[in-house]
RNA sequence: GCGCUCGUAGCUCAGCUGGAAGAGCAGCUGCCUUCUAAGCAGCCGGUCGCAGGUUCGAGUCCUGCCGAGCGCGCCA
């Protein structure tokens, strides 16, 4: 509705659904189309944002055109070059070789950009394609009764982003932690326990509950090698656990609820949070209508003693265990049921498992036997893989994969307060007219984005190599320099709102410069990033273009440490109006781009 | 052996549906008396693992090699 008096002169190709850099895309394949007699969706895809700095704004290479039309393809650009010219207001065309360069004046963009961006701060990272749409989203998921490891922020941030960015596209997200709650090691915990005549007041008194859980667990597993009668007490406080005594599930609660305390504060300095904490001692007792439907599908068959479903029609050389021998169930059985379980409760029409790669064979049958069944969600469930954490190993000169023998193991918690410790020292040095509250405040936002954005910004399916150095750097391409370009556009403003306070509405026709215009486009073309992190669930596309944009931005504003006139606020106040509107509508987007990624955006730092 | 992920600058990586090789770090130059120097401008640095194929055009798609990491039944 918003664009139908646009859309008498535009074609409506992509401009409903692409109001941003579509805009200025749509315009030139229109007129292209039209001199060359072309149906418009066979030009569209042509033009492109230009690959070669310094081209322009838009980019047509001219090959296959040409050859439809059996001329020379640099023949064909400079007279398009010059169709383009006549026809599009505010338009420069010029051909280099075979390549259509097409540029646009800084007021055509901003006059374009700038409105929606006013309704909608946030418009260029917003999208409603996921409307009526929900989607259950299983992250971060540890293990009761161990640390978080530094490796756990993959899955939980990867999750914890793509949980934040769909939900900004429209989806209505449930945010799933499926603890692994549930295993022989809580009935050696539960006879440790009892052995040495611990009481809640032990575990109260610990500083860190989980770090007390895990001594506890090493002595008696120390114990338990010594003295098989220990080990003999340790199955049987496993079984009692199983079988639901009362005494046994009251200590297994006792250790949850510790260890959730302790995930409860990291999760804290994450910012994260979850909908749905139901974890694998939830399903203990709702896999029997799993296996009776398998059984009753005739899917199930024996093998060995145990039960199996056959998937070698799948493509899969192994069939996938679900019962074992002694009647046990195993992990692809709890998936199973846990999956039905979202399914009735959200009716998800998208699930997906943030896990590390390694899983993906369990995945793959798990969604194989789904389809088997005919659930109508099988062709839902979408494992959303990552690469592991290669620790940087200073005696071999290598990234190698975390060791707890050889000292390569890092908590989560230790890295993220590290991060701060040292981000607090900069913080200090470079603003300490600060208060202390602000200063930690900024310290914090900054330690943790740091490490945070430096997991993010690349592909998930890359292994990680992890070095102290780089995960905590404040130079360069990381969250601090997004932070930092975020905290200088506030500062402005703040400026402008308090010496500027009878400036006339900004009029976009004078936005005039260059560089304003490529803060324009690095805005709009954030619709691309959005679009391409939502189709490949992967938030390293948003990370890179919020780079991008922050480099635009960084560049823009320092160009006024020179040059005087190009200083958002100067002499003339009409300029400073106008200026003012492109650093809110880049502060906006640079500080909601943050906000998808799960990092906070400091005002001032 | 089979499967998955990958191989781009000294290091760490980006490169969207094929279209004009990019960042950061490290090294070297410049730039803070007025909107934040956690920054900006610039230099240096690449037969995109190898060989074929498809194409007007391949870092990108296909095949085969080589190399790395991870995974392949009664743990999760």
């Amino acid at each position: 509705m918003r664009y139908q008096r646009r859309l008498q002169t535009a074609p409506p190709l992509g401009a409903e659904k692409e109001p941003m850099l579509d805009l200025l895309r749509a315009p030139v394949a229109q007129a292209i189309a039209q001199h060359l007699d072309l149906d418009l969706a066979e030009v569209m895809p042509l033009v492109i944002p230009p690959t070669k700095a310094g081209a322009g704004d838009l980019a047509v290479p001219c090959f296959a055109l040409a050859k439809a039309r059996k001329v020379a393809p640099p023949r064909l650009a400079s007279e398009l070059a010059d169709t383009l010219a006549s026809t599009i207001p505010g338009a420069q065309a010029s051909a280099a070789g075979p390549f259509l360069n097409i540029s646009f004046s800084p007021a055509t963009v901003a006059g374009m950009l700038l409105p929606a961006l006013a309704d909608n701060p946030c418009v260029a990272l917003r999208d409603d394609s996921g409307a009526g749409h929900s989607v259950c989203i299983d992250f971060s998921s540890p293990n009761i009764a161990k640390h978080l490891a530094f490796h756990h922020i993959r899955s939980t941030m990867i999750g914890n982003s793509l949980a934040r960015i769909y939900q900004a596209c429209g989806w209505d997200v449930a945010r799933i932690n499926f603890l692994g709650d549930w295993g022989t090691a809580f009935g050696r915990l539960i006879a440790g326990w009892k052995r040495e005549n611990l009481s809640l007041s032990d575990l109260e008194a610990a500083d860190d509950k989980v770090t007390f859980l895990n001594a506890l667990y090493v002595r008696i597993s120390t114990a338990a090698e010594a003295d098989a009668s220990v080990a003999e007490e340790a199955r049987t406080w496993s079984k009692r656990l199983e079988d639901g005594d009362t005494e046994a599930r009251e200590l297994w609660q006792v250790f949850k609820d510790a260890s959730l305390t302790e995930f409860h504060k990291v999760y804290g300095l994450l910012g994260v949070d979850f909908d749905s904490w139901k974890g694998e001692a939830y399903y203990e007792d709702k896999m029997a209508p799993v296996l009776a439907e398998l059984e009753s599908s005739g899917l199930l068959s024996k093998d060995d003693g145990a039960s199996v479903v056959d998937l070698s029609a799948e493509g899969f050389k192994k069939p996938v265990l679900i019962k074992r021998a002694d009647g046990g169930t195993l992990y692809a059985t709890r998936d199973l049921a846990a999956c039905q379980d979202r399914f009735n409760e959200f009716n998800f029409d998208r699930s997906m498992y943030v896990v590390d790669l390694g899983q993906g064979l369990h995945f793959g049958v798990g969604f194989a036997v789904a389809k088997k069944l005919d659930k109508p969600y099988a062709d839902r469930l979408r494992h959303v893989g990552f690469g592991v954490v290669l620790m940087w190993d200073e005696t071999e000169q290598a990234f190698l994969k975390g060791s707890s023998k050889k000292g390569r193991v890092l908590l989560l918690t230790d890295v993220l307060n590290e991060s701060i410790t040292r981000a607090r020292a900069i913080v200090a040095e470079k603003n300490p007219e600060l208060s202390d509250d602000e200063q930690n405040a900024v310290a914090h936002a900054v330690g943790i984005g740091a490490v945070v954005f430096n997991d993010l910004k690349n592909g998930r399916k890359g292994d990680v190599k992890f070095r102290y150095e780089d995960a905590l750097n404040m130079q360069g391409d990381t969250g601090v320099y997004l932070q930092f370009a975020h905290a200088r556009l506030c500062s402005i403003e703040r400026r402008f709102a308090s010496t500027c306070a009878d400036a006339p509405a900004g009029d976009v026709q004078l936005l005039t410069r260059d560089d304003e215009k490529n803060v324009l486009l690095l805005i709009a073309r954030m619709r691309d990033a959005l679009r391409l992190t939502l189709d490949n669930d992967e938030p390293s596309q948003l990370a890179q273009a919020l780079l991008q944009l922050a480099a635009g931005i960084s560049s823009w504003l320092s160009a006024g440490s020179k040059d005087h006139s190009a200083r958002v606020i100067g002499d003339d106040l009409a300029v400073s109006a106008a200026r003012i509107r492109l650093v809110a509508a880049a502060r906006a987007t640079l500080g909601e781009g943050l906000r998808l990624l799960g990092l906070i955006a400091p005002e001032r730092m």
